[in-house]
DNA sequence: CGCGCATTTTGGATCGATCCAACAATCGCG
DNA sequence: CGCGATTGTTGGATCGATCCAAAATGCGCG
């Protein structure tokens, strides 16, 4: 069907084949495409109906050569099974969209390997920016060599440098002492903190906020545990943390899934959370909340900081030379059952949260 | 630095210069790019550090102008936050990436008219080929569709149509006729069916098998609720399934989510799932065997599903006109304490799965 | 009518890599 | 030495859209 350009398939519609179709040049066809006001509208409509009736497809790609952007951006979380990166994903993805971008995903799984030939992928595809969640090991001077690249990037989650770069997350440290504070005037004095096995930002600043909090008070923040990030590995930390010669009374996990996994290794051991221990999380995971007890915990709207980092990427794409931002997306602390009783005895059985 | 060729950073290395710098002719340094045995060693290794010196970065999309492939595909999901499709997202990223092909990802939120909006997108990037989990409400005319655009297309966990195009999904049917037998077996009579809202053929699929099991002992599948697709929903929905007059005394859920929440709806009215209630779920994601008490379901490998549409998608872009594969990931049952001891009264409590 | 001016339209050059046919260099061998 | 085969290398044309300077068109007005 149609002009029989090709023998089957791959015979592709091009601006030149709409021009011949509606009568006009390549030139006006391409100024109708991009809404010029230059042209008149009774062609206009003449080549719109042309366009349509060949199917024509706009190749971006050829667009692209003649100096343009390719209006495409690449997002690389470390591990998009976990909600926390799925749901910054999400963010992404509805202000990306909005905005006509296609979005490249790549899950780094942590590696920084994996990382440096997704990024090297990335640029050969030229990609207009990226959104970086930095994978645990990565060299603080991947952002002077991005730079150097000319290609505009915004960390998120993370970051690589205190000051360096564009970036976009939340308040781990203030979060951070906004639990442990709770959790002093509760009147626990021996809290432990239950972090991962790696090294980032992401888990100094909480260390940084947990410190800071428990010193205010005179307090010690000497009982750190440092444990892969799964409920399962959560659920075994429940041991070590009851076999310490001076057991503490209170948990902060580095995230959800960890404290509902300490919470259920508890549990198994005979400690109720929420009134023979307490147990803080991190993050507000829907599970939180219709964990029993309900978690407590601190919100950190991963959607938000997905939609922020890529407004702040769409932002310095515009505007290259801009100086660097830092966005950062207010904690809320989460108040729920998980901290309820202790010490002091709690009257029956605390309030069921909505 | 380098050879100055532009003003601040927009000054991309090409091959010409590339040639250049080596002493060659751009056509040697393609051939060296695509690694062809025509070139001298010697050669060779003049251009490799030629391109290394300069920071030369392959141009893609140039490359691709010439008629070839663009080694990008594709993803569109209905919910990049459900941890299913976040695990199938995963499968289709390790595949593409050992194939070193780029991935593009939308989130089409169950939307007909943003999946739309997407495929045409893709379409103008020139994607090799697309995996899609189609949204509910999306027309069954849209698989043929893509055949005219010769867009290669592999469905992945639902399909439009039973037998046209290319699929990569697990056996609903079978897998929930597992279970639903598994519950007749423990002697249940009246069982109840929990799936979500829209109609899509991951539904219908499990409805027939539950349907075919229940009619293979003579019982009626008549209990069927629909409620939205999370934790909250199938909280609630236990208050439903209690009050029903002749009340049943199992329920399958369409997904583990929703099993989870059914659970805790039952616990918080004093029935207790596993002892007073059988609850069985649906794709074992990883809180199911966290959770309490343990919960019986199907496991549908998600990870591996999209391992295997990604690979099938490949095979697709090679041989366009291969007959259509459909590639089932078999599931299992896995029996753990929440279908336990109903409808005779148990000894004890039940074994904790390891 | 011819000129200036505003409005539309146009063809050639261009982006960066690939394809292809042709060419250069080297070698074996009768 | 001449010829064909083999091995390396090359320049021109090409993909499809965009940029730009220039041309065509229409219109008002002295």
């Amino acid at each position: 069907m149609g002009e029989g350009a090709g023998d089957c398939g791959r015979g592709r519609v091009t601006l030149q084949d709409v021009a011949a179709h509606a009568g006009v040049s390549r030139s006006t066809v391409s100024l109708v495409l991009r809404e010029s006001p230059l042209v008149a509208a009774e062609t206009r409509e003449r080549v719109t109906r042309s366009m349509a009736a060949l199917g024509y497809v706009y190749n971006r790609g050829a667009a692209t050569m003649r100096g343009g952007r390719t209006r495409t951006i690449g997002l690389l979380v470390c591990e998009i099974t976990n909600p926390f990166f799925a749901e910054l994903t999400a963010g992404v993805d509805q202000v990306m969209d909005a905005a006509g971008c296609a979005t490249f995903l790549a899950n780094t799984g942590e590696s920084a390997d994996k990382q440096d030939r997704v990024l090297q992928r990335m640029r050969e595809h030229g990609v207009d920016g990226v959104i970086l969640c930095p994978a645990a090991g990565t060299p603080a001077s991947l952002v002077g060599r991005m730079r150097d690249w000319g290609l505009p990037c915004v960390q998120a989650l993370r970051h690589l440098s205190a000051r360096d770069g564009d970036y976009a997350g939340s308040d781990y440290r203030l979060g951070m002492e906004l639990v442990t504070e709770h959790l002093v005037r509760l009147g626990h004095e021996r809290i432990a903190l239950v972090g991962g096995t790696l090294n980032h930002s992401a888990w100094a600043d909480r260390r940084a906020g947990f410190a800071a909090a428990l010193k205010r008070h005179g307090l010690r923040a000497d009982i750190v545990l440092r444990i892969p990030l799964t409920r399962r590995a959560g659920m075994e930390a429940a041991a070590a943390l009851l076999a310490r010669s001076e057991r503490p009374t209170a948990a902060i996990a580095f995230n959800d899934i960890v404290a509902i996994g300490l919470m259920l290794g508890l549990s198994d051991r005979g400690v109720q959370p929420g009134r023979d221990f307490a147990v803080a999380g991190f993050d507000d995971v829907p599970e939180a909340a219709m964990a029993r007890p309900a978690l407590t915990t601190v919100a950190t709207q991963p959607f938000q900081i997905g939609g922020e980092a890529a407004s702040l990427l769409l932002r310095r794409i515009a505007d290259p030379h801009g100086a660097p931002e830092r966005v950062i997306v207010p904690t809320r602390l989460i108040i729920r059952e998980s901290c309820g009783a202790v010490p002091r005895r709690e009257r029956g059985r605390a309030p069921r949260s909505a």
